[in-house]
DNA sequence: GATGGTGGTTGCATATCAAAACCGTGAACG
DNA sequence: CGTTCACGGTTTTGATATGCAACCACCATC
């Protein structure tokens, strides 16, 4: 059954999702940020099926989330472009949430600032002048992009919320 | 094809992704962020086909992310819990990177702060003092629950990145 | 030339997703 | 009380996604 297209829905979450959202497409994204390059590195590391990895790799490729490059060795080299390099909030978000709320265990994997060696700071949602915020501090509003629908669902209410 | 689980893998990230990583998981929790209650409106909202949208339910609530309330009309309401509401940056990661790189359109939803009316700021990832870091700035390595594959892969390694 | 490493591709089985129809329950209304 | 409608699902069916295993083409090395 094919998936309901996310590429054409007004909405920037659906839109990314649709790039990144297929099983295993972030995992991959996350392999290239820890350094992996090779297609069988990926696949000894993921543990995916190359049939799947070749997939995701040419639609990370053709979305420009990924580069390939022929080495001079005759090998493959897949890398991160800067636009994939604008997923690392994504990973950190969802590997803190994971490691507070999905993992039995202590965190398998520290994130630390390599000029100090202390662990990075949890994500938080701030405002523009710095302060932290919750979901209540915050209000989806229309934006430039937003048609009629939208427009209408995200009309103040009274005391619906 | 059952999908490799990705709950006994030792990562994090992995972990979140097998409660949220569906196709249609993260839609169904930004619905309730946006304050959707009810079962009509999630399939309204999402055009979600019902039987998808009863097993994604099922499974936010079994995983603690949404509850399921009846209310004293017969209905039932879908509420984020507060482990759900602490998916919060990973959906605000994900709808700032597709309003930058997935979305030709200007943007579509804007997040703003309650207090000041002003959209909130670009996550970033942050080291422990406050300082913004970039994926170069940052190192991973082995955390207290790391197995011993992991803590291999996570290795320093001379000029290899 | 033979071998092995590499990056895939192919065929097939099973699970997942979507569309559409259906069902059970309870509230509201006449 | 009976009927209707709203609601929250459940079921059936078929197309596509995923995984496993085998295979293939190409290139470097010996």
């Amino acid at each position: 059954m094919t998936r309901n297209s996310l590429a054409e829905k007004n909405c920037s979450l659906a839109r990314a999702l649709d790039v990144v959202g297929e099983w295993w497409s972030l995992l991959v994204v996350r392999e290239a940020f820890f350094g992996t390059r090779r297609f069988q590195d990926f696949v000894d590391n993921l543990g995916i099926a190359r049939n799947i990895l070749s997939s995701r790799l040419k639609r990370l490729v053709a979305e420009g989330v990924l580069s390939r490059a022929e080495r001079a060795d005759g090998g493959v080299d897949y890398a991160l472009t800067p636009k994939g390099e604008a997923l690392m909030p994504v990973l950190v978000a969802l590997m803190q949430w994971g490691d507070t709320f999905a993992n039995a265990e202590p965190a398998p994997v520290v994130l630390t600032d390599r000029a100090t060696g202390t662990p990075i700071a949890p994500l938080s949602v701030r405002a523009a002048d710095g302060r932290v915020l919750t979901p209540q501090d915050m209000r989806a509003v229309p934006g430039p992009g937003a048609d009629a629908q939208l427009r209408a669902r995200l009309m103040p209410r009274s005391s619906k919320r």
